[in-house]
DNA sequence: CTGAAAGCGCTAACAT
DNA sequence: ATGTTAGCGCTTTCAG
């Protein structure tokens, strides 16, 4: 066995060895092109008894012009994207999909702050294709970088981008159907909870100044669909789609109201992990889900920890988000036409929204 | 600006647009030798002229046998890896310690099932280091694939491996101290829910025949370390590090008892989840916590859904131990001797632990 | 079906 | 400080 030191043979020395040249050795182990099954097995015995595993990629990957990687480029920080369970169910289905064919990903952490140099992966880690999924912004800096460099990107939110496929989902229609279930119910104090609308974690309420600026497509499309149906009373930015976030914003909305009898009567939150937070601050104040106050969210997570309480919410399909993204994927490397797709979305009733209660 | 059809251009093409060799012009990018500001300008203009935004990391890759890529071998599954909050805070450490060396993370799926043909991706990819994180059993093929292929490997949980960098964390210890503090509050009739044991998805009590055979080390560690404090009255298996799981396991083990004086007042778990499981289901079941039944956890999450309860756990400092991968994983680039590093722990009280209650 | 030859794009000796 | 040269290991025409 060769020690990890000394240098791996190479194919020109199982052709050698072989006593054949290398462009046969080659087409033993890649099979593509006409080789008899002796010579063929004569090479991989070749192989074997040098211990020689199979070409060097590295090797291979010059030749061909392809590393056989995808970047995943995800947002501001490793740690955040993939606490969120949304996140990874798409990355899995894009996991999935991507392995099939033998394709890697690769993680790639974007901007880490405002202003912060971007991260040299960008700029030069080899990969065939790009795919943002969280967060990009319109001129994404990583954007410009990633296509000057000739990497074709695939969006996976965000943005349409020329000549750049985009999956998205029906966001808009979504939230509106949540808050439309809402109004069905009787409610018409209905507090909104947001995903951020842009770079910089901020919490507060949303005014249509601020809300016209939004940059994040999620939150963008979301607030919109609530607004198709109604204006809610009072909307509220949280910096994170995280539980603890939910939280604080629903004890600012649920808690602070006086008189008691402004206290919406509904709350819908962007997010089914904002929405859970919502639902313990409720508790947490003492209020009853739903006869006090009906909580929605979006994402159709399945969240047993909530338990016995079960989310109403907007379910999308994650893991076919993620499928369609790595279908994207392949169609730019088979040099298909980029194309739009939207997913449909619809909603899930579950036992956190009920009648509003009687004046 | 070049479209995306047309090729690149090469080093070759910007020296001669400069009028320099390449060998000045890769210079003038590496900064790897003596090179006079003005050509280095001069080359520069030329780039930025053809639109060439440096080296294509292919020839790099090839012609100084790196890849920059560190290999990360995940579990099963990729979608249950990133579900749990373990695994994603020691690869959030580890990104970061690689990332500031311009290593990029390939996420690499292991073993899909038992039997199942290796991941191409684990035979095929190029990659510098791999980091075998979650559920390293002894004889893993996937080692020996890897290894095979000349290919280091750095250990992050399983069984230590000659010539291979171990970091481990004190499971044996940690859960002894969860032990004896139950102990301390009087407790004696302490049940344990515990990690996978092996592959197989397995749920159900373990016995002493089946306890031998663990394969696992977090699991096998810490029914070590249980038992250096005293027997548990029983002992249940899970098949994964869900909320689920310890839901249903807890639930066996709290609500099943008859007669009810045998029921155990205090529950350890492998895992924070299983423990948050294990907390819903006592609650499910009418009983108080800590008063009713004790419940003690291992990780140290920051669960915020479980709010009022914080869970009492053995807390493991997990960025930290990814980051202790990260530089296992330069050591091993840099050519250091092999090292084990084990990581301490501590019990952090919680308030889902209290005496025992009286007989 | 097999072999010879060219070259993917780059870096690192070595020579100047 | 710059240029010349020689590959890194492989795949792929193109001949035979």
């Amino acid at each position: 066995m060769p020690r990890s030191t000394a240098s791996r043979p190479t194919l020109a020395k199982v052709a050698d060895h072989a006593g054949v040249s290398v462009s046969t050795a080659s087409l033993a182990f890649s099979g593509a092109g006409p080789i008899s099954p002796e010579t063929r097995e004569r090479v991989l015995a070749a192989a074997r008894e040098l211990g020689y595993t199979g070409p060097n990629p590295l090797g291979r990957q010059l030749r061909s012009g392809r590393s056989g990687i995808v970047g995943v480029v995800i947002g501001d920080n490793p740690g955040r994207a993939f606490r969120d369970p949304v996140s990874v169910q798409v990355l899995d289905g894009l996991m999935q999909v991507l392995g099939e064919r033998g394709l890697g990903v690769l993680l790639v952490p974007g901007l880490r702050r405002e202003g912060a140099p971007r991260d040299p992966l960008i700029a030069s880690t080899a990969m065939d294709v790009a795919v943002l999924v969280w967060g990009a912004l319109t001129d994404d800096p990583n954007v410009a970088t990633l296509t000057g460099r000739g990497v074709p990107v695939v969006i996976g939110e965000g943005h349409r981008l020329d000549g750049a496929p985009l999956v998205r989902i029906d966001d808009r229609t979504g939230a509106a159907e949540a808050i439309r279930h809402l109004r069905d119910l009787g409610h018409t104090r209905i507090a909104e909870i947001t995903l951020p609308l842009g770079r910089g974690e901020r919490s507060g309420p949303v005014d249509d100044a601020r809300r016209a600026l939004a940059d994040l497509t999620p939150a963008r499309h979301r607030m919109a669909g609530v607004r198709d149906v109604l204006e809610p009373v009072v909307s509220w930015e949280t910096p994170a789609s995280l539980v603890e976030h939910g939280h604080a914003a629903a004890t600012e909305l649920l808690g602070q109201w006086v008189p008691n009898a402004q206290r919406p009567t509904a709350v819908f939150a962007h997010s089914d992990l904002l929405a859970a937070g919502a639902v313990i601050a409720a508790r947490d104040l003492g209020l009853r889900v739903p006869e006090d106050v009906s909580i929605a969210g979006f994402d159709g997570l399945d969240l047993p920890w909530l338990s016995p309480d079960v989310l109403t919410s907007v379910s999308q399909p994650l893991r076919e988000k993620g499928e369609a993204l790595g279908h994207a994927v392949l169609g730019v490397l088979d040099g298909a036409e980029p194309a739009v797709q939207t997913l449909p979305v619809h909603l899930v009733r579950g036992t956190t929204t009920g009648p509003a209660p009687a004046a």
